[in-house]
RNA sequence: GGCCCCUUGGCGAAACUGGUAUACGCAGCAGACUUAAAAUCUGCUUCUCGUAAGGGAGUGCGGGUUCGAGUCCCGCAGGGGCCA
């Protein structure tokens, strides 16, 4: 037998044998088995797997192996998300289609999935890009269009005027298209939308049913969602041109402030400034400039405040005479409210810094609690005339009329009750979450099933015309969407009137793709989106893991997507991950030359001179200075190749590499030492089942009657490291499950069986580490496991069940202490009673000597842990 | 600015609901085996005083609760995240 564990060999010979006995394969008739299903978000197909998809899938992979061996029927299948922008990005710069480009990518990707081991399901495979797939999508994109889930109106975009196209925000960098560098505008463009903003509340309150969720999560869902309660209020305004008595609703959070309002602003979009800058060229100007900032709202809360004075005058509800002038101001959001607010320049930040440029009043109505008279006074004059802070803690009202002396809230819910008895205003509840905007002008992705006619208006696709097919022959060598432009495929027939209609041109946002797709993998190949009675019993996923960037959007809009296909019947629950975890990253150091450039990692060798680190390029020699540790990026250079890894040392190195050191949830740092250090271990188990065979009793042996004291011993060791290794597996903390295996291999190697017995225990402890070892490198423990002469793989073994009768020790070891302080330990039986230890304790040399004959005053025995004596 | 999280040896980190701080790994040091190297094995490794036996301090900093605090509470500093 070989002394060397050969990875090369091992790991693509039990790939082979997995995959021809089918051990992955999902059943949907389990024997009663209970379902688990374990996902992992699906990747990019952007041409290689990175160590991040290596660490994350590991740890999917781990659960699955494990929850098999525990009697789980699993389903663990992967796929691609396959359309978006990459590949139209090498269309344009390598002159390749991106069907081609996507579908040579996700071959190479999953060739390089299949080199680790992961135990997929791969007859259950879906690409978004194929028809099969967003064929599917589209007919539900129809069912929620029947449903009233979807909607078409006007939307800001940025505009990149250069290359034509409509820019994510995250695609505009200073200001300026990231491709073209051009200066991105605002836009209108009618787009599609589904009505998330419908079950803004019910997402809310699903966030508490999700127990098995990270509260991190949970809390930025929660703040996206931003439900706010606040007040509608109506305000009189007086010279509207073409209006006798116009209305301005308003949206504010603050009511009780009311008696605080200086101005009152408009969004530059709204109804009112657009109908006041038809006749009004300087608005108009002032409106292109503030469409010139882009859409984020971080680049609209940090651009300077502008304002417009309209010149009209709207009436305050509460004080009779008084009237605020309505400016159109660049920080007033179309999108939030109602697109229109009163200003409490005192109370608001915004309002405050906007006032002070525009010299309007500031008229303080809170006053922190604690201050009284002259104090109070300075306060509020201060705040009137200097202050650039604008106070927003609680307080008490004042210069407030029948609000004064009261608290915020009861001035707001006092404020509500006034507005909504004067027919003027209503207390209401507002979101931040709007309607998500899912048309893109974009080729690579699922075309929007609607036909435009000029006589019928917009129509669905006929659903027997689905799918609506991509067409192939498209070029990238002009600006803008190639199925715009694309010479027939969209002129269609209305299917309503006969008449010549065109498709819409728009593509979904690839979000769409990856909403519903874990549905999808319970039937991949169904002609219907879902078969319901099989998602309904594989559904919710049990455990999904991802990267915690995914913590809002594509998190939420699955949560969406779920309640959408139940009220459209595709399923029957609401939230699709009863259980989530979130992976940290993976981080290298970084290096870099004398000249400032970065040197990869595979072009580095490390030695240590003097006890420091010292780097140099392998090339050539040059020294390379050791910078800090960051993640894995391309523009750092500080990338290492799982195929090197896997070249080098083996999958299941990699594998137990990703596992160790860190919490899953941290981010983890990739080093050739660590790595080593992996590599070392997979060679240690080895010659722990390899190595002297004759120390090892036959497999099948029976347990002997009786065994010694160091047998004893060992097999605690293992029952111990098996009880807690499967407590740390249960409860996804992988790195402690392998500190479990390196203290039970310490224990197996310091031990020499003398006896039959002996050689009973070492074998039993060998098996248990080679069982725990198994979902972490799978194809190590195979090939153990077979050296061991067993005859089934170990994947068709049930998980050992430790035995709990070795768990406990007879005896313990308690500290005890004086006065709080460790003096001694004690060893006793673990039985024995609080007065025997009590006495024990006492008894003690060294405890004696802390005690100093000093009275003892009371003496605390926690049974099993410890004794503290107090004089 | 608001809310939330984190801070433990040279490093990554353990420590279940308050109960022996530093398990396990990495790096380092010493030794064994070897002609030598690699590989492997054994031991040491929080700081500090001491030749030693032994003592003292110690989980970012300052306080508090408790017989007892890494863990709970208050304040501060540094790092990170989300929302503004």
């Amino acid at each position: 037998m070989s002394t060397r564990y050969n990875a090369r060999a091992a790991e693509p010979k039990w790939q082979k044998i997995w995959e021809e006995r089918g051990d992955f394969l999902t059943r949907e008739d389990a024997d009663g088995k209970p379902k688990y299903y374990v996902l992992e978000m699906f990747p990019y197909p952007s041409g290689r797997i990175h160590m991040g998809h290596v660490r994350n899938y590991t740890m999917g992979d781990v659960i699955a192996r494990y929850k098999k061996a525990r009697g789980f029927n699993v389903l663990h299948p992967m796929g691609w998300d396959a359309f978006g922008m990459p590949a139209e990005n090498a269309a344009m710069e390598k002159n390749v289609h991106p069907k081609g480009w996507t579908y040579d990518n996700i071959d190479a990707m999953r060739a390089q999935l299949k080199a680790i081991g992961l135990s997929f399901d791969w007859t259950r495979e879906i690409a978004t890009c194929d028809p099969e797939y967003y064929g599917q999508e589209q007919a539900l994109f129809l069912d929620f269009l029947e449903a009233g889930l979807v909607s078409r109106k006007k939307s800001m975009v940025n505009w990149d005027p250069v290359d034509n196209t409509v820019l994510a925000n995250e695609q505009v960098i200073d200001g300026r298209g990231w491709r073209s560098g051009a200066v991105v505008e605002r836009r209108e463009l009618t787009q599609w939308f589904l009505k998330i903003s419908d079950f803004a509340d019910e997402l809310l309150e699903g966030l508490d049913t999700l127990d098995r969720w990270p509260e991190k999560v949970r809390l930025m869902q929660r703040n996206w969602i931003g439900r706010s309660e606040g007040a509608k209020v109506f305000f009189a305004v007086d010279g509207v041109p073409g209006e006798t008595d116009y209305r301005l609703e308003i949206f504010t959070t603050r009511p009780d402030t009311l008696y605080g309002a200086s101005f009152c602003a408009l969004s530059p979009h709204h109804p009112l400034t657009q109908s006041l800058a038809r006749d009004n060229a300087a608005l108009q100007d002032f409106i292109r400039k503030c469409d010139q900032i882009g859409t984020s709202q971080e680049a609209i809360e940090t651009a300077e405040k502008m304002g417009f004075d309209t010149g009209l005058k709207a009436r305050h509800p509460f004080i009779e005479g008084k009237t605020l002038p309505v400016y159109v101001a660049n920080f007033v959001l179309m999108e939030y409210g109602t697109g229109a607010i009163f200003a409490c320049p005192a109370h608001d930040q915004r309002d405050l810094d906007f006032a002070r440029k525009y010299k309007l009043p500031v008229i303080p109505v809170v006053a922190p609690k604690d201050k009284e008279g002259a104090e109070l006074d300075a306060f509020a004059s201060d705040l009137a005339e200097r202050s650039t802070d604008a106070y927003t803690g609680d307080g008490v009202a004042i210069n407030s009329e029948f609000l004064n002396g009261l608290d915020v809230a009861s001035a707001k819910r006092a404020a509500i009750e006034k507005l909504e008895a004067k027919g003027i205003g209503q207390g209401t509840v507002n979101y931040r979450l709007r309607d998500w905007g899912i048309s893109r002008q974009r080729y690579w992705g699922c075309p929007i099933p609607v036909i435009h006619c000029r006589t019928c208006g917009t129509l669905p696709v006929p659903r027997e015309q689905l799918p609506v097919i991509l067409p192939d022959d498209v070029n990238f060598d002009a600006p803008g969407n190639p199925l715009d432009r694309h010479p027939t495929w969209k002129h269609v027939d209305c299917p309503k009137c006969g008449g010549a209609a065109t498709r819409e041109t728009d593509t979904f946002d690839t979000f769409v793709d990856s909403s519903w797709y874990f549905a999808r993998f319970t039937a991949p190949h169904a002609a219907t989106p879902t078969e319901k009675a099989t998602v309904d019993r594989w559904l919710p996923v049990d455990q999904y893991i991802g990267g915690i960037e995914h913590a809002i959007l594509h998190l939420l809009y699955s949560r969406f997507f779920t309640r959408a296909m139940r009220k459209t019947g595709h399923l029957s629950f609401d939230e699709p991950f009863a259980g989530l975890f979130t992976q940290g990253m993976v981080n290298h150091e970084t290096y870099r030359d004398d000249k400032g450039q970065w040197v990869p990692p595979s072009d580095i060798e490390i030695e240590t001179l003097d006890g420091a680190r010292v780097a140099r390029r392998t090339s050539d020699g040059a020294p390379v200075e050791i910078g800090s540790v960051e993640k894995m990026s391309k523009s750092k250079k500080n990338i290492v190749d799982p195929d090197d890894i896997i070249a080098k040392y083996g999958a299941d190195t990699a594998r137990w590499f990703m596992l160790s050191d860190s919490p899953p949830e941290r981010d983890v740092q990739w080093s050739d030492a660590g790595a080593e250090g992996a590599w070392r271990f997979t060679q240690r188990v080895w010659r722990m089942a390899t190595e002297k065979p004759e120390d090892l009793a036959a497999p099948g042996e029976a347990m002997p009657a009786s065994f010694g004291e160091d047998e004893l011993a060992l097999r605690r060791a293992a029952h111990q490291a098996l009880a807690a290794a499967t407590d740390d597996l249960d409860n996804l903390r992988f790195n402690r499950a392998v500190a479990r295996v390196y203290e039970l291999a310490n224990a197996v190697s310091g031990f020499a069986p003398a006896s039959p017995a002996g050689k009973w225990a070492k074998r039993e402890a060998v098996e248990i580490l080679i069982q725990i070892v198994a979902p972490m490198m799978p194809h190590l423990a195979e090939e153990c496991w077979e050296a061991l002469g067993h005859k089934e793989p170990v994947v068709a073994a049930d998980w050992p069940v430790a035995d709990r009768a070795l768990l406990v020790e007879d005896s313990v070891t308690i500290a005890v202490q004086v006065n709080g302080k460790r003096r001694d330990e004690l060893t006793i039986a673990r039985d024995a009673d609080k007065e025997t230890v009590e006495r024990a304790a006492l008894a003690l040399e060294k405890v004696g000597k802390a005690i100093d004959g000093k009275p003892v005053r009371k003496v605390i025995v926690v049974p099993g842990k410890i004794v503290n004596i107090v004089v």
